[in-house]
DNA sequence: TGTTTTCCTTGACCCAGATCAAACCGCCAA
DNA sequence: TTGGCGGTTTGATCTGGGTCAAGGAAAACA
């Protein structure tokens, strides 16, 4: 099921589950008939490689559905994750030829593809794709930065609540409920890829999280399935200021 | 000497020094002239703070001369520097209002700033200094990344020799001057500063650089000099690929 | 239905880098 | 000329998280 099927590959613009939240969603209906005729949908199963670092890129997209992840590797096998890509999120570089990172697909995704030189052409003269597009790398490139102060300065146990805060904020932000009460949801990273973004090991992300259940912070069902009872107390066991901004 | 001299201020966009590099490259002569009609010159003395996270930002701007650093703080005081600001960098982000991290003056600066106002006014509707700033966001993203691999996955060596060779690298192309050969330049950073970058502690940076310095890598001339004798044989310590794409 | 495979947990031990402490090295000011 | 001060080095010790190793559990397969 590597092809593009039908099914979706007759799927229209006006009812793409990303349609507010992509490159796209600035663009007026003129725009977006222009992006239909040069976009066609790529699934990709879980486990499989989309793209390998260095390898010529023809084509830029997003994420339709499913999780994909960003990762660098030193050649003594090292690797870091570097992006968490979700639904709506962007891939590839206008402008750029080669992939810099190997993107993987951790569950079934299905992307919405452009080839790279009409796209670039459509960035050229339509400011609403570019618009949005620096957009959303600025808040990629804050996303990084957050990132960053987890990775150079939290513990083992602090990392792992800041990765399960992220993960929870926006499982509840889908499915618009509020950060209240408990939060249940499933983790979409086995441990391995848990320490490969939080620059841990496997063990150690697996220690943690028994920690944080024994201490009551979160409960488990089954490996995956996580739920949190207190979101502040978890933003405190990140190191997170919990002045969330809640009502008055 | 904090406020605008008639000196700065009277500079003309034609000779500015980073005017090939800063978010104005792509301008027209009737861009610049736009631009210079919102834009003036503020100067900062080494160690003082340019921006408070969190304070109300009504500007944005570039750094012209000299270098200043983008830090984020945990209440407890940890610190992790995620930017490095170089001439020609930007610094703020257009459609927000509160800076979210602190920007502090690491030697004495001049930065040409705009009035975020008439700047975002600027970028709806001339598409040079979006598209310019794209760009930049993008290498910064980059950059972000890399260092993310730093952060997670590098042993404290490797940590300083990448700084090294990133400091090396950038000093080489101001000068344009090759890689090959010995590279002499000035640390512009603390030790502090440099593990508040690689997020160690000051006394780990210094023996790291003592131990680079045994090993004969690199030779420093008072505490701040610093020659490195052979940029590949560094970049091995970095873990990187020393694939530097040099001639046949 | 048993067997492999994948993912996860837990224990024992070790080491790189943090922490705590002391002293050093210009440099400027009194 | 002395003393304070910011930046730096170096030593001694401690510890969080890495490494190595041995199972367990549940899904996938045969």
């Amino acid at each position: 099921m590597l092809m593009n099927d039908p099914q979706s590959a007759s799927r229209q613009c006006g009812d793409c589950p990303i349609r507010h939240r992509a490159v796209c969603a600035r663009c007026e209906a003129d725009e977006l008939e222009r992006l239909d005729q040069i976009k066609y949908y790529r699934n990709f199963e879980a486990g499989q490689t989309v793209i390998w670092s260095g390898d010529k890129m023809d084509f830029v997209g997003s994420v339709v559905s499913g999780i994909a992840t960003l990762t660098q590797t030193m050649e003594d096998g090292r690797t870091q994750m570097v992006g968490l890509l979700l639904p709506s999120d962007f891939v590839g570089r206008p402008g750029r030829n080669d992939a810099a990172y190997d993107v993987v697909a951790v569950t079934d995704i299905v992307m919405c593809c452009f080839r790279k030189k009409p796209f670039e052409d459509m960035m050229a003269d339509t400011p609403h794709v570019a618009q949005r597009l620096l957009e959303m790398t600025l808040d990629e490139l804050d996303a990084a930065r957050e990132w960053m102060l987890v990775l150079g300065r939290k513990t083992a146990r602090e990392k792992i609540a800041s990765l399960l805060a992220i993960i929870a904020r926006r499982d509840a932000s889908l499915n618009m409920v509020g950060i209240a009460g408990p939060m249940t949801f499933e983790l979409p990273l086995t441990r391995e890829a848990m320490a490969d973004y939080l620059g841990l090991t496997l063990e150690t992300v697996s220690r943690q999280v028994s920690a944080l259940k024994k201490d009551g912070l979160i409960t488990l069902e089954g490996k995956r399935r996580v739920t949190i009872h207190d979101f502040n107390r978890l933003l405190d066991e990140a190191g997170d200021d919990s002045d969330g901004g809640m009502l008055a």
